[in-house]
DNA sequence: AATCGTGTCAACCGCTAGTAA
DNA sequence: CTTACTAGCGGTTGACACGAT
């Protein structure tokens, strides 16, 4: 453990004092005082919630209480093999960006997602010859020309050592940002539609956001309009048949949708739609 | 029954991006 | 523009459970 007085100096505050705040396990008191203020309250300024909750934690142990634990739509229970298979989708194509790819599996949080990978799956892929971390196949050299989960696609000679999703991930982070972008422009009439969703969902990639949106009953704020556009073009990368036949027509319609108005995309972005699909390209167009 | 090793997962940590003042 | 604050992220730790010896 590191030590708070060797650390590196930072220019952030502590969320709290650390005297006088308990630590551990939460007891069911606990977990009852907070349940019932932020239901009385709504979530938010963190910081305060222990003093008005009449609680003995900081704002950040209660914060990550109820997101990973007291929040009603957190899914309790094994995780079956439908989300597994998902988990290891996404995970090739964002890598270790838990909050995101929990926010595509309802009621998951990112920190059971992590754990899960961590003590479950990473394990799962090494057995299999599975490098957890790039998806390529363990030991293979530098001349490696096969790509994990698909056999008959060869990966770049000059790109060995990049990993397979970080073209992905790439991608994935610039059109998040152009979709924040995009969400909190109140007068770019494309995205209209969902802006009272998005403008209330908390989270950087807005459209991925499960249970993190703002709706009363746990549901996903996932609505009509560009954020199902986003989704559905998510869920295409996630299935790899984004790039399959319908590829100028989907790109073509995913770029109307959700490019803001007066703002293009940048050429990071243009190139790596155009190659997404073919691998060798994809990492040869991207270094980093 | 006691000890040890391993797996699991809740919780903590430092860091950073975003934002308000 | 700078500073301070906040929320959220991913990495890591450690307590606990449980099976093996």
């Amino acid at each position: 453990m590191k030590n708070p007085a060797t650390s590196k100096t930072s220019t952030t505050t502590p969320c709290c004092s650390k005297v006088g705040i308990k630590r551990g396990p939460w007891t069911r008191e606990e977990d009852e005082l907070l349940a019932n203020f932020i239901k009385k309250e709504g979530e938010g300024r963190w910081r305060t919630v222990p003093k008005r909750a009449g609680l003995l934690r900081c704002g950040k142990s209660c914060r990550l209480r109820w997101v990973n634990y007291l929040r009603p739509c957190v899914k309790r229970g094994r995780i079956d093999p439908d989300e597994e298979d998902l988990i290891l989708r996404l995970h090739r194509l964002l890598g270790n960006r838990w909050s995101l790819i929990a926010g595509r599996i309802p009621g998951r949080t990112d920190n059971e997602i992590k754990n899960y990978w961590n003590t479950h799956l990473s394990k799962k892929l090494i057995s299999q010859g599975i490098d957890p971390r790039t998806h390529k196949p363990l030991n293979l050299n530098s001349s490696c020309t096969q790509v994990a989960h698909d056999p008959n696609q060869t990966s770049n000679p000059t790109s060995q050592s990049e990993e397979p999703s970080k073209t992905y991930r790439v991608i994935a982070t610039k059109v998040s940002e152009n979709f924040k972008v995009a969400s909190n422009d109140h007068q770019n009439q494309v995205v209209h539609n969902s802006q009272e969703n998005w403008s209330n969902c908390d989270g950087l990639f807005m459209g991925l956001q499960g249970c993190h949106g703002p709706s009363n009953d746990g549901e996903a704020c996932l609505g009509s309009g560009n954020d199902d556009t986003f989704s559905s073009f998510l869920d295409s990368l996630v299935n790899e048949n984004f790039f399959g036949s319908q590829q100028q027509q989907q790109t073509s319609m995913i770029m109307q949708s959700i490019q803001p108005m007066g703002t293009n995309w940048d050429a990071d972005i243009m190139s790596s739609m155009a190659t997404i699909g073919d691998v060798d390209g994809a990492l040869t167009n991207h270094p980093a």
